[in-house]
RNA sequence: CGGGGAGUGGCGCAGCUUGGCAGCGCGCCUGCUUUGGGAGCAGGAGGCCGCGGGUUCAAAUCCCGCCUCCCCGACCA
């Protein structure tokens, strides 16, 4: 028995992804071990974010995991903002190295090193290069998906013209890519908006993100999409000649999302039952259940697969009449397979099928003559429901407030919105508004800074113009 | 790093106070009966009781030291 997310939501969220074999914990404090059920997610987000990037023009390449110590230490605020969590390698081969390697925590400075050697000309540009990768943060509370020491993901860097070119590019990601792909493909809707100084990546000039509310009205940061300015390129000397002959300084993004999706599939869509996953990243869609041992059961099984098959859609055949189907059903709750048709004599007599729905629990006959197509037909349905429920959770959960002591109360629940100017200027030296202080005080961060209308900022806005969504985060 | 808790078959735990054959539930294996929402019976396999030392005729249990993990707070994708 699962706990009710309701109970105790952590809980419910630690049994959910063990008992939908997703993941779990590696020996080392904080490694995941990712289970083949968990990964065939994982490689269905992957095939799709990666289908994403290479239409912006984006080519994928791969750069080392040991990067120089030195190359860290080259853009000031990004060495801060990292040495805390990075691991060392200090001694390799049996002998102490002479200069330490340390393992990516990210990749912008051995990257930037390489474009440094590959720009030399405005032709060069833009380039844009991608890579799949692990990376190392050492987290000082590690959570299975949403803050492992070690995690998968996958990180763009690209480098323009113009700080104009840069940023429509980073706008371009954040929107193209993130986004469109958490709403159609992940059924979340996430806000986008841009992070506050005291929220900004280390080394940016400008953080645009995507945050979605999980179950429990909390904040998830999906991912995010940053204007380094020329911060890296004066760094690592990443100079071009434009067509006058002067020689510039090449302005950057970076850009990536994780395996924290995962975390956000499961805390997004995950009910008493378990998982619930979208049908277009469900390794099964359709689970075709044999009820009982009767005579044609077993055939019926199998055709009904391959016909599913023959249009495309993952399904498997569950013939394991030696556990009992009540158990069998549970387990297909759990794992979150959004459709499950259950095939019996009685079924095999009437010449239909009961389907089972997980995002609502709905069951309907269906006769076998209409298959392929109902489930086709539901398997749509199932993505845009999910899409709905998560959109009214976060509509219903969102409270518009007039102060800073209101929105810490309605971060108790949910989101609060309010005019982004009572988070106060930055204050020379702090980066965060005195207002914004208060709210981290009490727990609470700024999620991110939008126009009143949903719209992203622009460069000439004020905060008084803007509006401002804090929350509890993950 | 601050505050709590725990280390005992694969997982979850009891046993420790008051030393005396290492147990229970789940899972696993075999057989039979079952199967339309987490099956039943019978038989069976599986242990460096976190590590090191000490006390004792005898240590999972008492004493000393060490290690690790988990949960709650400050960081992140």
């Amino acid at each position: 028995m699962l706990t009710p997310p309701e109970d105790d939501f952590p809980r419910w969220y630690q049994e959910v992804v063990a008992k939908a074999e997703l993941a779990e914990n590696g020996p080392v404090r904080g490694t995941m071990v990712i289970r083949p059920y968990g990964y065939a997610i994982w490689e269905l987000v992957q095939a799709d974010i990666d289908r994403r990037i290479k239409e912006l023009g984006v080519q994928n390449a791969y750069f080392p995991l040991l990067v120089p110590e030195h190359y860290l230490r080259r853009e000031a605020e990004h060495v801060e903002g990292f040495s805390p969590e990075l691991a060392v390698v200090t001694h390799a081969g049996g002998r102490e190295l002479e200069e330490p390697a340390v393992i990516r925590p990210t990749s912008e400075t051995i990257i930037n090193a390489s474009f440094a050697r590959w720009i030399h000309s405005y032709r060069d540009l833009p380039l844009l290069v991608n890579q799949w990768a692990n990376v190392v943060r050492w987290e000082l509370r590690p959570r299975l998906f949403l803050r492992t020491t070690e995690f998968l993901w996958q990180e763009g860097h690209t480098a323009h013209a113009s700080e104009q070119a840069a940023r429509s590019f980073a706008l371009e990601v954040l929107e193209q890519v993130y986004v469109s792909f958490m709403r159609e493909l992940l059924a979340i809707p996430v806000l986008a908006g841009q992070k506050t100084a005291g929220e900004r990546f280390a080394g940016a000039t400008a953080t645009w993100t995507c945050e979605a509310m999980m179950g429990d009205g909390k904040a998830l940061q999906m991912g995010t999409s940053h204007e380094l300015g020329q911060n890296f390129s004066r760094a690592f000397g990443i100079t071009y000649l434009d067509q006058s002959g002067s020689e510039r300084y090449a302005w950057q993004t970076s850009w990536g999302v994780s395996t924290r999706l995962m975390g956000a599939l499961v805390m997004a869509h995950g009910d008493r039952s378990g998982l619930r996953l979208p049908p277009k990243v469900a390794p099964i869609q359709v689970a075709v259940v044999a009820v009982r041992e009767a005579p044609g059961v077993a055939e019926a099984v199998d055709s009904l697969v391959r016909s599913l098959k023959g249009r495309g859609i993952r399904a498997v055949a569950d013939l394991s009449l030696e556990t009992s189907f009540g158990r069998r059903v549970v387990n297909w709750e759990i794992k979150g397979v959004p459709v499950r048709l259950d095939l019996g004599p009685r079924d095999i007599a009437a010449g239909q099928v009961i389907m089972v729905r997980r995002d609502t629990g709905e069951k309907m006959p269906v006769a076998i003559t209409e298959l392929p197509n109902r489930v086709e037909i539901a398997l749509g349905q199932i993505g845009d429901q999910m899409r709905s429920m998560a959109a009214a959770r976060m509509r219903d959960r969102t409270e518009t407030t007039s102060s800073l002591d209101d929105a810490i109360e309605a971060a108790s629940t949910g989101f609060a919105s309010f005019e982004a100017g009572l988070l106060g200027a930055d204050e020379a030296g702090s980066g965060t508004g005195r207002g914004e202080a208060k709210l981290n005080a009490a727990g609470v961060t700024v999620r991110l800074l939008q126009q009143p209308d949903g719209a992203l900022p622009e460069p000439g806005d004020k905060l008084e113009d803007l509006i401002a969504i804090a929350a509890r985060a993950y």
